[in-house]
DNA sequence: TTTCGCTTCCATCATTTGATGGACACTCTA
DNA sequence: TAGAGTGTCCATCAAATGATGGAAGCGAAA
């Protein structure tokens, strides 16, 4: 028996499909509270109720969308680890950093999520439990940030979450950086990778030789 | 003549500065429309009538809390440089990123109203123009990341975003971040600094020697 | 054709929320 | 003391918003 979001996952073209993709957008731009039942129907097309039907209330659908772009990020993480899997440290990260700023340019709405969750509030209680964490040190073994197995010291998960802040970061804030700086959307993609590479490549290159331990910048 | 602005700033313990404070901090954890008058009205201990009275619609107060943290920032940023300056790079930074870190933290609202600046989008039309491009700019120059006047180029701009972003991301995200670490608050800020100057510092150093360039870790 | 189940929409409700009018209290000054 | 100015609150409004009931459409099965 399938859920109701593998149902719409397996079919987008599914009415219920439909809805979940333009969720995923609009809840995106305008967050929890800035997205009304009534933006979501209109940009499907269809009726309030209908909405309603499929997803009953928004806050569960909301819910979904959470859910939904956490098995895609999920997924292409896993697909990264796939092509990076054996390589050296610096090509590790460049052919990273290239994968994922490019699938999250194209679903930016993902990493607008993301920093939603991250960083706001939301007026109601979720009982929605996020497996982010285990998604973080997976990625930190990956990176041989830490042994195979066993726990994965904060440091590590930390330096993950930088690389992954720094990410979404450019690919949310693209409408506010963008006329910033004056660029196109392909120079402003490439020279996010740029950026992003020139500044986090070094320092796990140079924390690789010789392991020169945490406290190297501590006061 | 001062400002509504200026006078709340001026006086906080007036009526108009104790509502802009509480205002920070709500829309800072809410954002725009997770925000009701009536929240900041009841967190401050008045009717929400006197609220309006003293700020005008809501979208005034809001952009009201734009303008102080703005300014807040400006000041501090101000500050940071007046202490760095003349010395050598990888102590601008570190200084720097203390200086900063301590100072969101206690302010974790700048961080929130930032972000949600960037990455949010309201259902409101603003007519506000932030002096957010300046602001970077001064920065790089001040990193000497390109020279003392003139243009400053796209990608010193970016270098400095991902400083910012990085920065304001962890103190934004602690509340979502600390419990996965399972970190306390003075462990979590000093894993922060520790891991900001860990992975910023050794991209800057290696920039300076010799100016490798842009191109370096492009496709 | 009839019936059943699924889907959609119209009309509507109850609550929340932004916003305002007016009464009341307080202070200062003439 | 009278009156103006200021600040606060109660009551209330209008619009937005989340949510639902029920009728109608539609296709497949009986």
């Amino acid at each position: 028996m399938l859920t109701v979001l593998e149902k719409a996952r397996k079919d987008p073209d599914s009415m219920k499909g439909r809805i979940l993709k333009v969720a995923r957008r609009i809840f995106g731009e305008y967050g929890f509270h800035g997205t009304t039942t009534r933006m979501i129907a209109q940009e499907v097309g269809i009726d309030i109720s209908t909405l309603y039907y499929h997803w009953g209330e928004k806050g569960e659908l909301y819910e979904a969308v959470i859910l939904d772009i956490n098995e895609d990020l999920r997924r292409k993480l896993s697909e990264v680890e796939q092509v990076i899997h054996g390589r050296p440290l610096a090509e590790r990260m460049s052919i990273s950093i290239d994968m994922m700023t490019d699938y999250l340019f194209e679903c930016p709405e993902i990493s607008n999520i993301v920093l939603f969750q991250y960083f706001g509030k939301t007026r109601y209680r979720s009982s929605l439990d996020i497996q982010v964490p285990e998604l973080i040190s997976d990625i930190a073994r990956s990176m041989n940030l830490c042994g195979r197995r066993g726990k994965v010291p904060a440091a590590a998960r930390m330096k993950v979450l930088t690389i992954m802040n720094a990410i979404h970061s450019f690919i949310s804030g693209e409408n506010f950086f963008r006329p910033m700086l004056n660029l196109g959307r392909k120079e402003y993609i490439q020279l996010v990778k740029m950026t992003l590479k020139h500044i986090l490549i070094p320092a796990f290159e140079r924390g690789q030789e010789g392991s020169p331990g945490e406290g190297e910048y501590a006061l």
